[in-house]
DNA sequence: ACGTTTATTTACTGAACAGTCCGAAACCTA
DNA sequence: TAGGTTTCGGACTGTTCAGTAAATAAACGT
């Protein structure tokens, strides 16, 4: 028996990702996630502990959508895996959409992972936020690796390649063109970059 | 005939630099700035112009720096350039060092490149800034083309690869390799990784 | 309809911020 | 040694910051 709330929790915190994602942690005040949230500042306090708090259940719901994307676009059949593979690598370089149906910032700088900008510009000082934007990591490196190997067990890739290995070097490459993006490359430089490493991988000696 | 300066400007601007790389841009303070080099703040402001002189002045040495390690690294004759593609890699993954003689920083955070870690804090805000982290890699990307050519006449890399293809995709691989280190990641990961990638290089067809 | 409980808003506080200014110090020339 | 010039560093200013607390508004059970 009392008021309920009067905010959609996720809509709040999508806001406030995207703010952080333009200006960073550091650079987003109180009275920034504010105006772009609509909420006021007790509110804020009250619901999410502070500016701090706040970027915690973001990056936590971001945690929660981006394990679902590739997860999605990586699982299926041995048969097209390679597929898959390649057409999630060109996505991925484009950036991290905001939401499932919200593609990537026009900006390309605005769309790189908001994991990674937020372990970059903090990550060192704040353990929690380390951990987090590993785990990120983490869970999309275990959904290409076990596309890679689906990949192997089709025949499309060198069944003595190490899918761990492969995983970490894709991921790193999409990590990597997040900068290179941020640099103000063209989106066809970034899809170039993205083709020239699948074509990269090792195909079976013998066909 | 009046008072001469009494600091070595490269010495504040590399003490400016550690300092932006360990705390970000919008999380270091003038005060902060005025500890680390142990100057004043008024001869700050007489000096470089504030805050945001101090950094495209530390980016600017930071450009002549970068533009010299790799280059020395990676020139030479044709014979032996796939090796030195190879010990430049795995010294990259590892950092970038405050000078010459400086070893990267210890904490891999800290070590990742000045320019990459600005332009991904604030240069969607900041053109300048993005326009030299810009000009940061792509001195380093040139030498790394030019080596990979070298490697291609002495006939160690496939001479139908492109080579400016190559060394975006080498250099993006480098940049990601900061990111994946920010997130905890161990040097020998970080080897692995650079290991894998130069394993992939295209060699020539027959031998 | 009323009182309780919670959400929300607004005003406030002390600290930290960027940038300015000025007295003091250091140096060169004469 | 005196004068002129520049650097130096601490003190100062107005602003903005994160976080709090009190006041208001809204919804629910009874």
């Amino acid at each position: 028996m009392a008021r309920p709330r009067n905010f959609d929790r996720d809509h709040v915190l999508h806001a406030a990702e995207r703010q952080f994602r333009t200006s960073g942690y550091n650079g987003t005040s109180v009275d920034d996630i504010s105006a772009a949230t609509g909420l006021g500042r007790g509110s804020l306090y009250g619901a999410f502990d502070g500016k701090h708090g706040v970027l915690l259940e973001a990056m936590t719901g971001y945690f929660a959508r981006l394990a679902q994307g590739p997860r999605k676009m990586l699982a299926g059949p041995d048969e097209g895996a390679l597929e898959r593979l390649h057409a999630y690598l060109l996505r991925a370089v484009h950036g991290v959409p905001l939401a499932a149906d919200v593609p990537p910032a026009s900006d390309r700088a605005g769309a790189a992972c908001f994991a990674a900008k937020m372990a970059l510009e903090i990550g060192a000082s704040d353990a929690e936020v380390k951990r987090l934007a590993n785990d990120c990591f983490s869970v999309v490196r275990a959904a290409v690796a076990e596309c890679v190997q689906a990949a192997q067990r089709n025949g499309d890739i060198d069944p003595d390649a190490d899918p761990d290995d492969l995983a970490y070097l894709l991921l790193t490459i999409i990590r990597g063109t997040d900068v290179v993006g941020a640099y103000g490359h063209s989106p066809d430089r970034l899809t170039s970059i993205a083709e020239s490493a699948f074509a990269l991988l090792p195909r079976p000696r013998h066909r």
